[in-house]
RNA sequence: GCCCGGAUGGUGAAAUCGGUAAACACUGCGGACUUAAAAUCCGCCGCCGCAAGGCUUACGGGUUCAAGUCCCGUUCCGGGCACCA
């Protein structure tokens, strides 16, 4: 056995061994229980960065340790190739996406393979392909047919040089990303999946997915967000040549129908029927509203917008009290949301009082709560609390909340004019994109038939991989070939649809395509009844919303059609944290920052500030220098060609002098890895320098896998280090250890002189709180408990054979705990220490009850809650027993001062605490 | 702005049900080995204090024999906000 730790040499060979022994291909086996576990399948974006590898080594020590413990584990892996950053690179390099995304592909793919997960790659798929797309215009088409897919308008932003549209990411501060134009808003048609439909579906079902975390099912119920309230009209008679605007009504929707009494004005989407009338023969509200048009179509930019209006000159009747009541324009409320209007109760909403005060609109107390005093200075939280009573408002003086709606809402139903309704705030899924680098929506315009849906037998509706786009807009409506198509219906020519899918669409329903025996012409096959639903899904939070709500939906259209039984697609779900990096910049001429690599970066505290500088990129060792200083007491010897002086004083004034090679950069926060801070670490070279298990152990060992990750290269070093010391100690076992044990073993009956019972228990209560810690999914400390165990095994006695017996089950342990985490090392040691010919089949180590018997305990002694001392009792003391002990303890005498106890508290197992 | 998280030593972090705060590491410092360096090994390391001891989990209150953990409020940082994936 080698006896120096060669990652490079270990990794290849057991990933060898895996590859031709086909360890990770699997197929359905009802003898055995089934994990399906999923990590978030990689964008090819060209290289893995360290939330891939993060992600999958989460996944991966997930399912190895299932497997162990007697799982059919099903782990795939595939490519969310469909997006944005390949036209994007298309633009810049004027290479097809398709061969970019394919090239990628195979770079990640085989840098994946490095990292020796235990991945099923015969089940790979790539979304891009049309193999893969056809299913999604299949079911879209049955979407269609269902009546669940409908074209309607959608709000876009439009770049007006270029004339293409723009995705919000291309939208930098109001302005079209490549030409800088100020972007408009354009409503264009395009096809919307009903999601809305679902809605209380897919709210009341969170209910059921018991292996999601709280936050994730919370922040997809705010998002679906139910409301209940009323929907009720002001009447009106404005109207033009072809009658009364909506017959005559404008209708609000509201969840405060108690305020009712207290609206001074109405406020409506610049996008409203009865704003668009109004401004036909009013300029300044023409020009207002074409303001309006400009802007953001983003949530966050309209809530943070200053919020403006402009009269409308138009008036409506309250239904209630006959008022006549004036409308408004409000760049703030939401054409898609509601009815496009909302009534204005300024003394009871936050946003209508700023607006009321802003244009001096009237202000009119109808809830009071308590005492309070209203007052108009300022809002007051209070003023938008349910909590209490009607004032002002008629016969509905004195009813509370839920009463004053009823009461309102009875009387508005009884006018005809209003009822109750479930308002929610999800909006229906728009999924047509003007991009080329999509799955093709299947629909064929013709002049005559209008849009017709592309026959079943026609699918898929290939997309040509060999476009190059210049950013002016889709390709595709160049390619003839393409766009020319004879109408299905009536065979005369027509157009092809050119707008793709959203790449969300791709991903909502990928999980159930691995399962899926491929080859079989059908979306999914009987396979997939075995494997689905996802047992453990592992992603990004960042996906706590868009991704797995339209994959949560997707599954149920999927139902509806009678292609799954399930309901939901992922049982278990662990959202884990970002990968952070230092980022440092040069401030450039202009503002402009230059973002630094991390790598080329060294960092010194100097009199107690932290300063950071590149090395020379030329260090010229002709000509070099040695130069010894002083700082902080410590030696510093540097060779460069170039110098930088940095001087500061500390708090106690004390100066440090520190000579460094290189120019100063600017320290900038710790940040998400990105190309645009450049502030990644490259897996790669991280797994050429240490090796896979080095990288995988550094990632699982530093965080817990929910909490942000932040990179230490010192902290991979110690990963290295810990390895290397474990397989310098499987190497002493092998040569001066392992030989000491007789033919026969003997640990079973005997009796351990006590070291070497403690060392066991150790070892053995090590694993307790590893398996306790692997079910909770808290890997971090799983890696710590590895750590302890080999410093206790490095320190063990290891004379005799019953000693080499007690370590030779002790460091199995170790390695087989250790293998889900660096599978390699693991492999390589547990074949060469003959613990067996493959750890995958090892059995999944339990501890034993008999190796965890203590006869005696330590107890923490406090008086009135502050730690003073501790006792040592046996493991069966009575309580009696422990208290006498406690308060003859000295500790307990002198921290009283001679008070009597008051109370002693017993915690088993724990302390005693004394009150006096 | 709205929704959801987070904050513990010089650093990453741990602390299971309210019960020893800082396990395990990194950095740093001291030492051994070495001609020297690297590697490896050993020791020390929250703050104040000579000590006894006191203080300490972002900040301010509260509940409790006991609070990092529960409750109320505040500040700062991060994620999402529907066309980035």
């Amino acid at each position: 056995m080698q006896d120096k730790y060669l990652p490079a040499d270990i990794e290849r060979a057991a990933q060898q061994h895996w590859d031709s022994s086909e360890a990770f291909r699997v197929t359905a086996d009802a003898s055995k229980p089934k994990y399906y576990c999923l990590s978030m399948f990689p964008y090819p974006s060209g290289k893995l960065h360290m939330g891939h590898v993060r992600n999958y080594t989460i996944g991966d020590v997930l399912s190895r340790f299932h497997r162990m413990r007697g799982y059919n584990v099903l782990q795939p892996m595939g490519w969310d190739a469909f997006g944005l950053p390949a036209e994007n690179a298309a633009i810049k390099n004027k290479v097809p996406p398709a061969k970019w995304t394919y090239d990628n592909i195979a770079y990640m793919k085989q840098q994946l393979k490095s990292l020796g997960f235990a991945i099923d790659w015969s089940r790979e798929l790539a979304t891009c392909t049309p193999e893969y797309y056809k299913w999604n215009q299949w079911l879209f088409l049955r979407m269609l047919e269902k009546g669940v897919a409908e074209r309607k308008t959608q709000v876009v932003n439009w770049d007006p040089v270029d004339q293409t549209v723009l995705a919000n990411e291309q939208v930098i501060d109001g302005r079209g990303w490549r030409t800088g134009a100020l972007v408009e808003k354009r409503e264009i048609p395009g096809y919307y999946l009903k999601i809305t439909d679902y809605a209380d579906e897919l709210l009341s079902d969170l209910d059921e997915l018991e292996g999601w975390p709280e936050r994730v099912k919370l922040m997809q119920a705010n998002w679906i967000g139910k409301s209940t309230g009323v929907r009720f009209a002001f009447s009106h008679t404005v109207g033009d040549e072809n009658g009364l605007i909506g017959d005559g009504k404008m209708w609000v929707f509201t969840t405060r129908a108690d305020t009712i009494m207290g609206v001074t004005f109405c406020a409506v989407a610049a996008e409203h029927p009865l704003a668009l009338h109004a401004a036909k023969s009013n300029p300044e509200l023409a020009a207002f509203i074409e303001k309006c048009k400009h802007g953001s179509v983003m949530e966050a930019d309209m809530a943070t917008m200053e919020k403006e209006g402009l009269p409308t000159g138009l008036f409506v009747t309250h239904p209630l009290t006959g008022q006549q009541v004036e409308v408004w324009v409000g760049n703030y409320v939401l054409m898609s949301y509601g009815d496009g209007a909302v009534m204005g109760v300024p003394a009871h909403d936050e946003r209508d009082f700023a607006f009321a005060k802003k244009y001096s609109l009237p202000i009119e107390q109808v809830v009071a709560v308590g005492d309070k005093a209203y007052s108009l200075d300022a809002w007051q939280e209070w003023y938008g609390s349910k909590d209490g009573v009607c004032i002002n408002s008629g016969k509905y003086d004195d009813l509370g909340y839920a009463a004053a709606v009823d009461a309102i809402a009875a009387d508005l139903a009884a006018k005809n004019t209003g009822e109750k309704k479930v308002q929610w705030r999800l909006r229906d899924w728009g999924i047509s994109r003007q991009r080329y680098w999509g799955c093709p929506i299947p629909i064929i315009h013709c002049d005559a038939c209008g849009s017709v849906p592309v026959p079943d037998d026609q699918l898929p509706v290939v997309l040509p991989e060999d476009c190059v786009p210049d950013g002016s807009g889709n390709p595709l409506h160049k390619r003839l070939d393409f766009l020319h198509v004879d109408c299905p219906k009536c065979g005369k020519p027509a157009r092809r649809e050119t707008d793709t899918m959203d790449t969300f669409v791709d991903s909502s329903w990928y999980y159930a395509r691995y399962a899926t025996k491929f080859g079989a012409d059908k979306m999914v096959d009987e396979e997939t009844d075995y494997w689905m639903t996802v047992d453990q899904y592992i992603g990004g939070i960042e996906h706590a919303i868009l991704h797995l709500l339209y994959s949560r939906f997707w599954t149920k259209v999927m139902r509806d059609v009678g292609l799954v039984t399930y309901r939901e697609p992922f049982a278990h779900l662990l959202t884990q944290g970002m990968v952070l990096a230092p980022t440092y910049f040069r401030e450039l001429e202009g503002g402009k920052k230059e973002w630094v690599n991390p790598s080329n970066v060294t960092e010194s505290v100097i009199g107690g500030k932290r300063y950071a500088w590149v090395q020379n990129d030329g260090l010229d060792f002709g000509e070099t220098n040695l130069v010894e200083g002083r700082g902080n007491q410590s030696k510093i010897r540097i060779s460069a060609s170039k110098l930088d002086v940095i001087r500061d004083d500390d708090e106690h004034g004390k100066q440090s002098v520190v000579i460094v090679a290189g120019d100063r950069v600017q320290i900038g926060g710790v940040e998400k890895m990105s190309k645009s801070k450049n502030n990644g670490v490259d897996p790669e070279a991280l797994v050429k320098q240490f090796g896979a298990d080095t990288c995988r152990f550094f990632i699982i060992f530093t965080a817990h896998p929910e909490q942000s990750l932040e990179w230490s290269d010192a902290g991979v070093e110690g990963a290295y280090r810990f390895l290397k010391r474990v397989w310098t100690f499987g190497h002493a076992f092998a040569t001066d250890i392992r030989p000491q044990i007789g033919a026969t073993r003997t640990l079973a009956s005997a009796k351990l002189p006590d070291a070497l019972a403690a060392f066991r228990r150790e070892i053995h209560l090590l694993l307790k709180q590893a398996n306790y810690d692997l079910g909770k999914q808290q890997f971090n400390t799983v890696a710590s408990a590895t750590m302890k165990m080999l410093n206790a095994i490095e320190k063990a006695p290891r004379e005799g054979a019953l000693a080499a017996e007690v370590i030779e089950e002790c460091f199995g342990i170790l390695l087989r705990v250790l293998s889900p985490l660096t599978p390699h090392i693991s492999h390589a040691l547990w074949n060469q220490l003959g613990y067996g010919n493959d750890i995958l089949a090892a059995a999944w180590p339990e501890p034993l009850e008999a190796a965890l018997v203590q006869d005696e305990i330590e107890l923490m002694l406090q008086v009135n809650g502050k730690l003073r001392g501790s006792l040592r009792v046996p493991a069966d003391a009575t309580k009696d027993a422990i208290e006498a002990a406690a308060l003859a303890h000295e500790g307990a005498i002198k921290f009283l001062e001679g008070r009597p106890a008051k109370k002693v508290i017993v915690v088993p197992g724990r302390l005693v605490n004394i009150a006096g």
